[in-house]
DNA sequence: TTTGATTATGTATAAATTTATATAGTATAA
DNA sequence: TTATACTATATAAATTTATACATAATCAAA
């Protein structure tokens, strides 16, 4: 996949691994990231294959770049990718795993795990608006349609915001449900577990 | 991290490897998930590091199976990582992806596409409701007290749903702009390609 | 002014994880 | 009678992650 996700970004512009990284980090990370140990070999495998050409770029002020830019092979390799059906959504969240089992933690720490991952979702919410606003701003709302390359951009970006937003919120309900349940006692602490899935699993 | 996942589950119940994968995925779907190649592994592998005990049931009218149970070593190796930050959430979205660069695709390619991943999302999202009204019919809205291992679950479950949910919902409002789109021309198909991310990345 | 941190550009490699497949036998349900 | 569920094991391939190593410019702090 991660072929697709770097064909994606180079249709845009010629990149270099550092920028397609950096792309990762900023714009993708609703959708896709990778490390560096995994971008660059994947560039060149999809040189070997013609889906890119690159040139070096001497530069002087800073280490020489190589830049990549896609082939009319690789953008039909993207079409036909972009038509098959994606396959089920993996997640895994480990905030979400911690706390699946709340019960054998201190009220506090679980409630610190909770704020810490709110910081960060806010983090990234933020992050999505500003670019969201960019986009809005200069573009409008949905993006014209002089421009149709902002359109996904535009449609997948609300994806990543509203997501962030239900997590964000889901994270404040929690904190107060640990908070409420800590008042009213916490004295069965040992009390009987039960097997929910039981009839379903 | 797998390991922790496991454990997590025996705590509550002994298991096989078969219970554990199918686990993963009706009740921690929204989580976390692997592979029977994957699982039967890491059981082995726990069992050495005295995470876990297994005896090996006889049986006549099914294969023999091998059920496994957390030990005391296995409680405190949870709860010790359970106190650690979690990692930041890597998410890996084909569906998002592919729409990113919707600007290639037909709109029929793209409404399609759009529509077989609702309707997964929406299937995920109706078993999560099933098990939170069983869970809010036999144990209450919050679990009661007594039941404090139904407090994470309970937490975990509304996560899902309301991710999930705004991931619905979002596929309809995509799938409606995405015709809007169509009706108003897309006359310009091969206009200008714009760098969002230029000032950014 | 030296030191340290960060950014910009990569390369290399080992370890860990994950995925994809295949096999294998029994039992039950359609 | 066929398909599916149950209970595993095995192995190869692919992917991902974690580190470390390089080199050089820039910018801020001590």
């Amino acid at each position: 996949m991660l072929k697709f996700a770097i064909l994606e970004l180079l249709r845009r512009k010629p990149l270099t691994g550092y920028d397609i990284k950096k792309r990762f980090e900023k714009s993708l990370a609703f959708c896709w990231h990778a490390e560096h140990s995994q971008i660059y070999p994947e560039l060149r495998k999809m040189e070997e294959q013609g889906l890119v050409n690159s040139r070096q770029e001497i530069q002087t002020s800073r280490p020489n770049k190589r830049v990549f830019e896609i082939t009319e092979r690789g953008v039909e390799e993207l079409r036909s990718w972009q038509r098959t059906p994606p396959g089920p959504l993996k997640i895994k969240d480990e905030l979400v795993l911690r706390l699946f089992a709340v019960d054998i933690m201190d009220t506090e720490d679980a409630a610190a795990v909770l704020q810490e991952a709110r910081r960060l979702h806010q983090e990234r919410l933020d992050e999505y608006r500003e670019i969201l606003e960019r986009l809005e701003k200069e573009y409008g709302d949905p993006p014209d349609l002089e421009y149709p390359s902002l359109f996904g951009p535009h449609l997948c970006l609300w994806q990543g915001i509203k997501c962030e937003q239900a997590y964000v919120d889901w994270c404040d309900w929690a904190e107060r449900e640990i908070k409420k349940r800590r008042q009213s006692g916490e004295r069965t602490k040992e009390a009987q577990r039960v097997d929910l899935y039981a009839s379903s699993a």
